[in-house]
RNA sequence: GGGGGCGUGGCGGAAUGGUAGACGCUGCGGAUUUAAAAUCCGUUGACCGUUAAGGUCGUGAGGGUUCAAGUCCCUCCGCCCCUACCA
């Protein structure tokens, strides 16, 4: 009799099965060949969501897919678990930060296990555990050893309400604290930095290496990196100091008429006359204030007060004033810039404002251009004019050009030399916050700053703590935990209170699942430099930069340090699409109250609860401020995981945003409907999978074609895998072979059984329950997981037959069926003779025949 | 302003320069059923053709290369994303 397909019972049923057996363990097998599978690992909010069953499960095909071709696989889970959601909870619900977290991670695991992902739980990590974060703590010493950690005073995003100071993230795009929604300051507080500008070049030149990360991820990281070439010029100041600039246009120096320095500049009060200081001090406390998006706020105005002072322009002599200037950043180049208004638009506009004198030093080809006309600064191309030794040089970077030969005369000269310079800043990791990894140092008034001793590692977070989300680091006042003995002169001394950024403990993680569980070391080279690098990395586009940035730095780092062999820690880059749900909004409202959750509309008739007004729908991403989000867990209690999985890979190829959409998830779980009652009913026929020996030429033409669609999804589906990860075509590929069976006339011939068992084995990766549950009910004893990929047999994908298509004039008129394997010639007598060709050919006169063999036939005939 | 990507049926999406629209969703018609659900069969780009045979058009627009263009080249339009006073 034949049973109806149950997901609820057999999911649940086999992922306890698989637990038990320990299927999903890691296998040490050094003879097979590696492949690391690694989905980016989510911070730990309590709550699965659509975005993370699309990424695990995508890596969860790959990693069975390779399983399956004999790989030993390395596919491992995890948690980004510090960070600041369990202080708010701590601080709005009483419950300490750690308890929160380990809850939380206990409630996404159990929904995680619901979705049939083939995890060695072994190896499962939490960043906030100390048997972390002291390796984290570890790798920051190695870091502070290699003098690539260090302290400086910096600007930061201050809260003057709440008194603490704030991630980028927290200020919205407005400039105000996500929390109190105080307008955000600049402050200057002394913090720790990693060098990560020491290795820009590498990190922009080892780009090249990561063939298999998506173009646009490169561009991005290398547009951050910003590599520009120019050069540093020096120019004296009136009282004899050097006032260094950095410009991308040397040759221009004839035409800088001032120069602009940064609020912040170092020289600044130096550089300020007495009968100016009232000013400037004035104009610095303004810049102060700002955020850094209201002073680059677009079209803003240019604002700024002159120095009082003036410099030499070491080219020609000419006395320029020194202004000062917001829109001169101090964390970009020196600080400090030549100012060349008439080819640089910013410039062209603050001397356009302040009355400076402008000089044209590039002609243009059409020689029009005329300083008292000009409504913009001219950045095109031309012929350097004005310029003493450069005059009538072409302008432009390139060899030969006026650029070049700048770099060269001011070299040549000693005024200057050709640098290069990078927009990317040292990472700021210091936080001052509790639920994070202790920056491991201790200050001595005798010693200075002191490592914390490896021995005496971690550095542990005291669990009684008060939060109130107000002030400094909240560990500055637990006394006990603060005041320590100076690890090298014994007296009393202090520990750092601030935490370092979560992006530090994420930077590494994927080298402690190597060898999670080792406690003398974070990992062990060898097992790390066997398992990594990553094989194939599966993750959000988001961190593009960052996450993505901060891991390749630490790789290099840690490689330096002795401790890796490999450059680059993630071979092959996978950035999944959104997930975007349905989603109503009112057209009448403004931006940020128009969305209406899906709960409160009658989707026959979409009006607004409150108002009334019809509603317009359109796909977003889910969120919960849209109300439009879908629970993993109601799809799965309703259609099982493995329709849920086969839905999220068919929709949409996996780089693109999906539209989720019940009815397509309706026909995911009609399709794995139809495989269960072909194989059911292939079992209950009482055929064995085994079948006889097939010898393909004695088949007849049923059994040859069933068989050519087998093998013909072998290979797309192989393919599909390989290549680009078109899980979208390879899921078609499988319902191709479903409908071939269903239309296959016998089912009781060696061919049909080969097709259930390909059927079973290609499917096995993308629905893991059902197949194994298929499988068992064949009588198979062991798990169809642990069975090898199925292979292509050649010459079961030649047909006979084929179809050769009748083209007149590029037009496709036709199609006829000839033998396989016919040779040119043989094919244009096909064609000549069919009924197609001489109704279209009659009365005229072929001038050309194009074969194309296994295709078609093309005459051009007039 | 700079950089990147994308425009294909009612919808999601397929198409090594070689039959555009695979596969699925939706819609429509039918079978089964007391009825429904489920299932199965047929059909589903537009237009012309009474039916049929067949034809014309059709991948954002316009040009070009080619025997043949969604695909390659040029110009333009539209949308999306990232980034931005970076000297």
């Amino acid at each position: 009799m034949e049973s109806r397909y149950n997901p609820a019972e057999i999911e649940s049923k086999w992922q306890q099965t698989w637990t038990e057996q320990g299927l999903d363990q890691t296998l040490e097998r050094a003879e097979r060949p590696k492949f690391y599978a690694l989905s980016m690992f989510p911070y730990p909010s309590g709550n699965l969501h659509m975005g993370h069953v699309r990424n695990y499960t995508i890596t969860d095909v790959i990693a069975r897919v390779r399983r399956m071709q004999g790989y030993r696989v390395l596919h491992p889970m995890g948690w980004d678990a510090f960070g600041l959601p369990a202080e708010n909870a701590a601080i709005q619900r009483g419950v300490p930060p750690a308890q929160w977290t380990f809850q939380n991670i206990d409630q996404m695991r159990q929904q995680l296990q619901t979705l049939g992902l083939s995890y060695d739980w072994d190896r499962e990590i939490a960043t906030c555990s100390p048997d972390y974060y002291r390796w984290t703590q570890w790798i920051f010493l190695q870091f502070f050893d290699a003098g690539l950690a260090y302290r400086r005073e910096a600007a930061v995003n201050w809260d003057p309400v709440d008194q603490t100071v704030l991630a980028n993230e927290q200020v919205d795009s407005e400039g105000r604290s996500w929390r109190s929604g105080a307008k955000v300051e600049r402050k200057l507080l002394r913090q720790w930095f990693l060098k990560i500008t020491d290795y820009a070049e590498q990190l922009l030149a080892d780009l090249d290496q990561l063939t298999g990360w998506p173009e646009r991820v490169k561009l991005m990281q290398a547009n951050w990196i910003g590599k520009s070439t120019g050069a540093q010029v020096t120019f004296k100041t009136e009282a004899g100091d050097n006032l260094v600039v950095y410009t991308t246009r040397p040759d221009t120096l004839w035409g800088a008429t001032f120069m602009v320095i940064s609020p912040e500049h170092p020289l600044a009060e130096k550089l300020t006359t007495a009968a100016q200081a009232e000013a400037v001090k004035a104009y610095q406390t303004q810049a102060a204030a700002m955020s850094e998006i209201d002073r680059t706020a677009e079209g803003r105005e240019k604002t700024g007060v002159w120095t009082g002072s003036q410099a030499v322009n070491p080219v020609n002599g000419e006395k320029v004033p020194i202004w000062m200037a917001d829109y001169v950043l101090m964390d970009y180049g020196t600080g400090a810039i030549m100012a060349v208004p008439a080819h640089d638009q910013r410039d062209f506009e603050f001397a356009k404002k302040f009355d400076l004198p402008i000089d044209l030093v590039v002609q243009s080809p059409a020689g029009d251009l005329d300083v008292a006309t000009m409504t913009a600064a001219y950045a095109g191309e031309g012929v350097m004019v004005n310029s003493g030794p450069l005059d009538s040089v072409p302008a432009g970077k390139g060899p030969g050009q006026s650029v070049e030969a700048a770099v060269k005369w001011l070299e040549a000269k000693g005024k200057g030399q050709g640098t290069t310079n990078y927009r990317l800043r040292d990472w700021l990791i210091s936080r001052q916050r509790y639920w994070g990894a202790p920056i491991p140092v201790i200050y001595c008034a005798d010693c200075g700053c002191v490592p914390v001793p490896e021995a005496d590692l971690p550095v542990a977070l005291p669990e009684q703590v008060d939060l109130s989300g107000r002030g400094a680091s909240p560990l500055a006042k637990i006394e006990n935990w603060v005041n320590v003995p100076c690890p090298q002169c014994g007296a009393a001394a202090k520990r750092e209170t601030d935490t370092m950024d979560t992006f530090i403990d994420s930077s590494w993680y994927f080298l402690r699942y190597a060898d999670a569980q080792n406690e003398s070391r974070p990992f062990a080279s060898d097992q790390a430099n066997d398992w990594l690098p990553v094989d194939q990395y599966v993750g959000g586009i988001e961190h593009a930069i960052l996450h993505l940035l901060y891991s390749r730095f630490f790789t290099k780092v840690l490689r330096d340090r002795g401790l890796l062999n490999f450059d680059e820690p993630f071979q092959r880059l996978l950035t999944q699409g959104m997930v975007q749900g349905l989603t109503y909004l009112n057209p009448k409202k403004a931006d940020k109250d128009k969305w209406v959750p899906a709960s409160s509309v009658d989707p026959e008739d979409p009006r607004d609860p409150t108002t009334g007004d019809p509603l317009e729908m359109v796909y977003a991403t889910m969120s919960k401020s849209k109300g439009n989000g879908v629970a993993p867990g109601d799809v799965i209690a309703k259609y099982g995981a493995d329709t849920a999985r086969m839905f999220i890979l068919f929709k949409a190829p996996p780089e693109k945003d999906l539209e989720w959409d019940d009815a397509d998830v309706e026909g995911q779980f009609r399709f794995l409907n139809r495989v269960w009652r072909l194989v059911t009913a292939f079992a209950e026929s009482g055929q064995s999978l085994k079948g006889d020996a097939i010898q393909q030429d004695q088949l007849g033409k049923a059994e040859k074609d069933l068989r050519r669609a087998v093998h013909t999804a072998i290979k797309a589906v192989t393919e599909d895998i390989e290549g680009d990860y078109q899980f979208n075509t390879a899921v078609s590929e499988l319902m191709k072979l479903s409908n071939a069976l269903g239309d296959a006339p016998d089912p009781t011939t060696p061919a049909y059984a080969e097709g259930i068992r390909t059927l079973i084995l290609l499917l096995a990766p993308f629905s893991p329950h059902i197949t194994e549950e298929l499988w068992s009910q064949l009588g198979q004893s062991d798990s169809v997981h642990r069975q090898p990929w199925p292979t292509v047999e050649a010459a079961a994908l030649v047909a006979d037959e084929m179809t050769l298509v009748i083209q007149i004039m590029g037009k496709t008129r036709g199609t006829i069926q000839v033998p396989a394997g016919a040779d040119k010639a043989a094919l244009e007598n096909y064609a000549r003779e069919s009924e197609v060709a001489q109704r279209y050919l009659e009365g005229k006169q072929i001038k050309k025949v194009i074969v194309v063999p296994n295709k078609l036939v093309n005459f051009v005939a007039m």
